[in-house]
DNA sequence: CGCGCTATTGAATTGTTTCAATTTAGGTGG
DNA sequence: CCACCTAAATTGAAACAATTCAATAGCGCG
């Protein structure tokens, strides 16, 4: 885990984030002095529910997931952050610990900036704070969409969102999955040997095609499109 | 529905709200003179995800609840609000649709206030903009744990957790539900076939004693408790 | 190239849903 | 205030989907 003043990488942490376009460079450069960059590796625990921090905590690049683990060892995936995306930022506002637990999926740099800083900017800076409920807003959506997900819809319509969505993330029809099948099955709720017979069945109506671990071809996107309906 | 300047009714509205507590009278004034006030009946549809709207619904008196359903009719209830909560604040930062449908669970007041308006307030008053970060936080957090809820608790943990929830809100261990247990059963992904069921066991254990159509007395909290470990 | 971790497959079991029938609650009108 | 009536809730039995546990297969990292 390295650790650097963030002024030694001019092109890492804020310049990342849409949040900060409105500040200026004297204000970016303010927010800078006080923040740090550290390396996680793949697997590596960045924080847990434990943890409490008021800090918030910027993917500069690398993937990260939030995840809550029951008691039994369950766990249930909640968002995967990608960069230019932060966490932390509820325990900025709602002086709670940490919601969740959160994990490199791969090599991921943090920049972990103050939050006092951040209050201080919105007060001088009030677009930021809107600039912020828009990610918030955001954030709420898709929280949302997933309760809708999880209580409505049924397993095989969970995982055709999730590839529909990743695929148009990547913006093509060939997927490689930032996440094991393992943390797939524990984003939609289920576990992973259902979602193996579930792809497996996609594939064999001709649907997807999988190779390797971690890869989905979608051969067939309208039957996909009409299980979301 | 009744609709009126909101100005003829001095305790509705933003007095209720914790959100605007930072406002001058001078400020409140200037955005009551733009709201309405409406009432709802019992069962009355406030809004759909059909409509678009860019306004602040502040919910004065009575309840709401909001929810997305299926093509199947299924139904997920996201939140119920009460007094002092508003909805429609999603489309306010984010310029999308609404995301749910709302409907009144009792007859329901609701404050209609200009997005612009609360805009405004907030590049006038940043720290408005801080609460407004603060309720947003909580809501998320709110939904995480719901997701977290559906996804690794079984069906009885989310009643149990749904009892005691509520009877931490009500300050005591009988229950007068806001909601029908058909709502209830919504609100936790499930059937009210199922959920009926449930609480008969719940019943037979002696951890609770049903009565009417929504009353619920807790017997023995601390069996209840358990299920949520 | 081999080992370990991840994923797949099978079979039995469980929990939940579905559909249908019945009961109950509680509002309405006499 | 009681009887009625409708909507809500309950119960039963069958069907289903998903989980669990266990065994096998295979990818991909070193």
């Amino acid at each position: 885990m390295r650790s650097c003043h963030c002024h030694d990488c001019e092109h890492a942490c804020i310049h990342n984030v849409p949040i900060f376009k409105y500040l200026t460079e004297v204000e970016k450069q303010q927010i800078l002095n006080t923040s740090i960059t550290k390396t996680y590796l793949k697997g590596e625990m960045i924080f847990s529910t434990l943890t409490s921090s008021s800090n918030l905590w910027v993917v500069n690049t690398g993937k990260v997931k939030l995840s809550k683990i029951s008691s039994e060892g369950k766990e249930q995936i909640i968002q995967i952050l990608h960069p230019g995306e932060f966490l932390g930022d509820l325990s900025l506002f709602s002086q709670e610990p940490m919601q969740s637990n959160a994990f490199a999926l791969q090599k991921t740099e943090i920049c972990i900036i103050n939050g006092h800083d951040i209050k201080q900017a919105i007060r001088q800076n009030p677009d930021i704070a809107i600039k912020f409920l828009e990610v918030y807003s955001k954030r709420i959506t898709k929280a949302e969409q997933m309760i809708e997900q999880i209580g409505i819809h049924d397993i095989e319509t969970r995982i055709a969102k999730t590839i529909l969505q990743e695929a148009d993330h990547l913006n093509s029809t060939d997927i490689t999955l930032p996440y094991s099948k393992t943390d797939f099955a524990s984003m939609i709720g289920t576990t992973r040997e259902t979602l193996s017979r579930k792809l497996s069945k996609f594939q064999d109506q001709g649907w997807i095609k999988l190779s390797g671990q971690r890869h989905i071809t979608i051969l067939d996107q309208d039957s996909l499109e009409e299980l979301l309906q």
